[in-house]
RNA sequence: GCUUCCGUGGUGAAAUGGAUAUCACAACGGUCUUCGGAACCGUUAUUCUGGGUUCGAAUCCUAGCGGAAGCACCA
């Protein structure tokens, strides 16, 4: 049990069911833990706050005398808790050998299904957020005890497909040869697709045309088309799991929505004149009847829409993996009245489906100019961005420390450390405004910055154990401790919630406090003697921002 | 027009009912013949506007102003 926990239970069994908060404020002087349990108590017993929480105080100092070296009560209020300090640099130092102790006692079944491009369509800059976010998601509950399944929904069929295709027929270019690179092939397709789509946009005739092989794709019935289809496909999957070993993702099941077209399809038709409704030649849920908007399932053409197909989708990964207890998908805000209605429809089909589905959506990465669009080809694309900032990487590893391909693995490391750091320091939600510049700084609040602490703690590490070990006393380092000490709970937040933030600031806030204690104390003296409370500090910080980085989903060199 | 989300230093963010609003970038000024300088220390500067709720508001309610997204067969 921690010194948190403990606190938090004496405090429960004093509340008379009020609710209250325990926090571990950043201000070092409210003390280690702080309470505002006065104010709801005090309100309840009819006293002052400032009265209540002296009383609460002075039960609490018998209570908790093993562990406390003094409470206070401070105006207008708040009751403060200071640790002793051995029982503080015990806790702290437990995580040496321990594992993370968190309030999470079930272990669930979560699936986590994230990034989802569309097979022949570009993957942009656009998809590393998703990907960024669902990653570190999928991690955070992994590190809270549950089991993960990573699931990747693809658009392999509709419009954009068939607008590709019909470019690729009619643009007047030879497909790439079998031997051309999975770059060039893609690119081609890219073409193909703003050359398709720009069609669709330019006359009724076109759009006509691109309709035919649209349902073609969908019913299988044109040799020619599904050749192209076929290869096209496997070019987009081969290349984007390209992507996914750069940024250090694993699927366990993709999922296409050409598979579950149909399942979505045949849902609806089953619960239909119950859940849905025909209008106008096509099958809609009204959702003016929950506050929300009237969206078309089926359309006059009767085909699934998007819509009949993410219900599909939801069957699908249902099948994939029973008796999941969570089902989170991460997309693009956007998208959110529209899952709204999903939820709502579901909640008729299947009530337990629907409370199990949790949609956490994130802002567009937009750039200076204004919005980035695939249609008319002004994207950039995710992997020119890896790449453009490996590039200006570079000259940082040319002291040759580190050769050959750990070298190309390290700086992809760091590449896409600096990418996602700049995604997740961001609350889910916001849009993120893309300058390049900025988002790809290695200085002060970045990856890079972390990754280069760890590095050089562990360095430092390896040159502790070959000193000589001693045991004066030395100035604890509190700020540390408290830091080292608060991790589970931001942990715990970052789940509650979704939102790997509060884990990015958590960790750039210790990796400061550590190079500032770093800069002030030297470790090992010029008689090559180390204090081992220092040794035991460097250690504990090292695990927790290992810790930290892998559920980011950012690597964790040992040098660099 | 309707619905939803958002508005915090020059810039990007944090804090979702708590104490003196935090962090970084940029700018300016310092540290240093490194236990790995991608470092450290310091200075300047912030809650869109009006009203309300309460012990206490960046946070909740309300009106306005500004921005973004969505609003029937695209995904």
């Amino acid at each position: 049990m921690t010194n948190y926990q403990k606190i938090k239970s004496a405090l429960s069994e004093l509340s008379e069911g009020v609710i209250f908060s325990l926090e571990q404020p950043e201000e070092i002087s409210y003390g280690d833990y702080s309470t505002n349990i006065a104010f709801p108590l005090g309100k309840k017993q009819e006293m002052y706050p400032a009265e209540c929480a002296k009383d609460v105080t002075e039960i609490l100092k018998e209570k908790l005398s093993s562990i406390v070296e003094r409470i206070e009560v401070a105006n207008p209020g708040f009751i403060n808790f200071y640790l002793k300090d051995e029982v503080r640099t015990q806790e702290a130092f437990a995580y040496i050998s321990e594992e993370l102790k968190l309030d999470i006692l079930n272990a669930k079944k979560v699936i986590c299904e994230y990034t989802d491009p569309n097979p022949f369509k570009l993957f942009h800059i656009g998809h590393l957020v998703p990907n960024a976010i669902g990653e570190s998601i999928a991690r955070i509950y992994e590190s809270v005890g549950a089991t993960v399944t990573r699931v990747c929904y693809q658009g392999d069929v509709g419009m954009h497909v068939a607008a590709t295709i019909w470019g690729i027929k009619n643009m007047g270019e030879q497909m790439p040869l079998e031997t051309a690179t999975l770059r060039e092939k893609v690119a081609f397709l890219g073409k193909a697709y703003t050359f398709g789509m720009e069609a669709l946009a330019e006359s009724e005739e076109k759009k006509a045309d691109i309709a035919i092989i649209n349902k073609a794709i969908f019913e299988r019935t044109d040799e020619d088309i599904n050749k192209i289809y076929d290869l096209g496909k496997k070019w987009s999957i081969d290349y984007f799991e390209t992507i996914y070993k750069k940024l250090g993702t694993k699927f366990d099941f993709y999922i296409f929505e050409s598979e579950v077209a149909v399942v979505g399809r045949d849902l609806v038709l089953k619960n239909i004149d119950t859940v849905f409704e025909q209008s106008e030649g096509a099958v809609v849920y009204k959702g003016e009847k929950v506050g929300l908007h009237t969206r078309v399932f089926i359309n006059s053409e009767r085909l699934p829409t998007y819509e009949a197909k993410e219900l599909g989708n939801c069957l699908k990964k249902e099948e994939l993996v029973p008796g999941n207890d969570i089902s989170i998908v991460v997309t693009g805000n956007e998208i959110d009245e529209y899952f709204k209605v999903i939820k709502a429809v579901l909640s008729e089909i299947d009530k337990n489906l629907s409370d199990k589905l949790k949609h956490v959506s994130h802002g567009m990465l937009r750039l200076p100019e204004g919005k980035m669009s695939s249609r008319t080809g002004e994207v950039i694309q995710a992997e020119d961005l890896i790449e453009e900032v490996k590039e200006r990487l570079k000259d940082k590893f040319d002291s040759g420390r580190i050769q050959g391909e750990k070298r190309e693995q390290l700086i992809n490391d760091v590449a896409v450390s600096a990418i996602k750091y700049s995604i997740l320091k961001i609350a889910p939600g916001k849009d993120i405004v893309f300058d390049f510049e900025k988002s790809i700084s290695f200085d002060g609040d970045s990856g890079p910055y972390l990754q280069y602490t760890h590095a050089r703690l562990t360095q430092l590490i390896l040159k502790c154990c070959d000193a000589k070990s001693i045991t004066t006393n030395a100035e604890k380092e509190i700020e540390i401790e408290r830091l080292i000490n608060s991790f589970a709970n931001t942990l715990n937040k970052s789940y509650e919630e979704n939102a790997p933030q509060h884990i990015v600031i958590h960790l750039t806030q210790l990796t400061r406090a550590f190079n500032a204690f770093y800069g002030r104390v030297r470790i090992i003296s010029e008689a090559n003697e180390v204090n081992k409370y220092h040794i035991d500090l460097c250690r504990t910080t090292k695990n927790i921002i290992n810790k930290g980085l892998y559920i980011l989903g950012i690597v964790a060199p040992d040098e660099m």
